[in-house]
DNA sequence: TAGTCTACCAACCGATCGTTTGACAGATGG
DNA sequence: CCATCTGTCAAACGATCGGTTGGTAGACTA
C-alpha cells in the first residue's frame, strides 16, 4: 500500500512539524509533492499525457521512477491531481472576482475577462485541463470538481436577454459556446513572449465577446 | 523496404487495371488505404495519437499489425497522412466557396461559415488536425500544406477597417484569433445528435463573429 | 539512545509498444 | 503456363512501458 493518506485526492495536510531545519539532501514531502505536480503539469502540457513517461518525470525530479509511487498510485492519478488542483483554484478565483450584480452583459464581460486572465496566468495547468482531461477514464473525470462554466455563461446570456442588455436573437447555448471558444482558444496561441500583457489580452477578448452579443 | 511508391506523401495513383472483378476475400490496395486512413482518423480522434495502438487499428481492419507496414513506414506517417488529406480538402473547399469581392465583413462572415461547415462535415479528421497535429515531429509538421487561415482572417479584418465595415478599434490579430477560437471550438462540442443542422450552426457562429467586429 | 517513520534506491516484473523479416497464396500479365 | 506482383500472415525483435517489492540511510520521536 501507499503512504497512508497519500495519493487520495486530499493530500497530507502539511505534516506536523518537520520543516524546521534546512534539508540538505532530502526534500520534504510536501515540497516534493508540489514539485511533482509542477513537473507533471509541464510535461503533460508539452508532450501530452499519453506521450509522457513516468521515467521522464522522475528524471526531471532527479529520482527513480519507482520512487514516484511513494506519491502516487497510478499515472492517471497524476493527471487527475494536476487538473483537480487547477479547477479548484479557478473556482476560487472566479467566485471572488466576478460581480454578482449590474447589467448581465457587464457581468458577462467581467466573467470572460477573469477567465482569460486566469487561463493565461496558469497556462500550463489550464492547458493540461483543456487538452488532456479526456484522457482520464470516465469514472475519474466524473470526480473532477467542474464548475459549470458554460452553464454560467449561458445563464448570463439569458439574464441579459431579460434585462435587455443582450440581443434577443442570440441562441443562449450557441452564444455561450462561441464565447467559451474565443476565451479558451487562448491556450492555443498565447506565448509569454508576446508584447501584450495578460490583462490587455483579456480585456480585448472580453470586449469582443461582449460586442458579439450586446443589444 | 516498403512497396515502392507507397508511403511517401503521394500514394499509388490508383493502380493500372485491377478493379475489374469483385474481390471476394482480398481488398484492393487503394480501397484498403482509404479504409486505413479512415480507421486511423477515427481512432486518433477518439483516443488521441499516442494512446492509439497499431494493434488496435489492425484489429479494426481485420489484419495483423505487421501488415500495416505494407502501407506505411511509421506510425507517425499515418497521422501525417490523415492530417494532410483533410488540409488539402479544406483548402479546395474554402478556395471555391468563399467570395472574393464585396464588403470585407461579408467575406469574413462567409469564410467563417464555410470553415465551420467544413469542420462539422469532416469532424473526425479536423479533430485529428486540431487536437493531435502537435504530436508530429517539428520536421513533419513543417511539411504540412497549411493554408494560412489565421493570416486570411487577419487580412480580412484589416480590409474591413479600410473599407469601413469593421471597427477601427479592433486589433486585427486579436480579432482574428478570437474568431478562430469561436469557430474551431466547435470540434469540442459538436455532436451529430444535436438538433441544429451544421449549416444552422455555421450561420449562427458566423453571424456572431461578424457582430463582434462589425463597425 | 532505541525505535519509528520518511523518502528514496535497486532490481525486477509481465505486458505491450512500434517495427522487421521471410514466406506465401492468389491474382495479374505476358 | 509460367513469372511477377500484391496484399497478407506468422513470428520474432529490442525497447520501453506502468507498476511492484524489499530494503535502507537518515531524520525524527519518545
Amino acid at each position: 500500500m501507499i503512504g497512508g493518506t497519500r495519493a487520495s485526492g486530499a493530500r497530507r495536510t502539511a505534516g506536523k512539524g518537520r520543516s524546521r531545519r534546512a534539508e540538505a539532501t532530502r526534500k520534504s514531502g510536501d515540497e516534493r509533492w508540489a514539485e511533482l505536480l509542477q513537473v507533471a503539469a509541464k510535461t503533460f502540457a508539452s508532450k501530452g499525457y499519453s506521450a509522457t513517461t513516468l521515467q521522464g518525470i522522475a528524471n526531471d525530479l532527479g529520482m527513480l521512477k519507482g520512487s514516484l509511487y511513494y506519491y502516487i498510485r497510478t499515472k492517471e492519478d497524476l493527471l487527475f491531481e494536476v487538473i483537480q488542483a487547477v479547477l479548484v483554484l479557478a473556482e476560487e478565483r472566479l467566485s471572488e472576482r466576478v460581480p454578482v450584480d449590474g447589467p448581465a452583459v457587464e457581468r458577462l464581460e467581467a466573467l470572460v475577462r477573469e477567465h482569460v486572465v486566469f487561463l493565461i496566468e496558469h497556462l500550463t495547468e489550464t492547458t493540461v485541463y483543456l487538452h488532456e482531461a479526456d484522457q482520464l477514464s470516465p469514472e475519474r473525470r466524473a470526480e473532477l470538481p467542474v464548475h459549470g462554466f458554460i452553464a454560467r455563461l449561458e445563464g448570463l446570456v439569458v439574464e441579459g436577454q431579460e434585462d435587455g442588455t443582450i440581443r434577443a436573437d442570440v441562441d443562449p447555448r450557441m452564444g455561450a459556446l462561441v464565447i467559451l471558444g474565443s476565451a479558451n482558444w487562448v491556450y492555443r496561441w498565447y506565448r509569454p513572449e508576446g508584447d501584450l500583457a495578460p490583462e490587455e489580452i483579456a480585456d480585448e477578448i472580453a470586449r469582443t465577446c461582449r460586442r458579439s452579443v450586446e443589444a
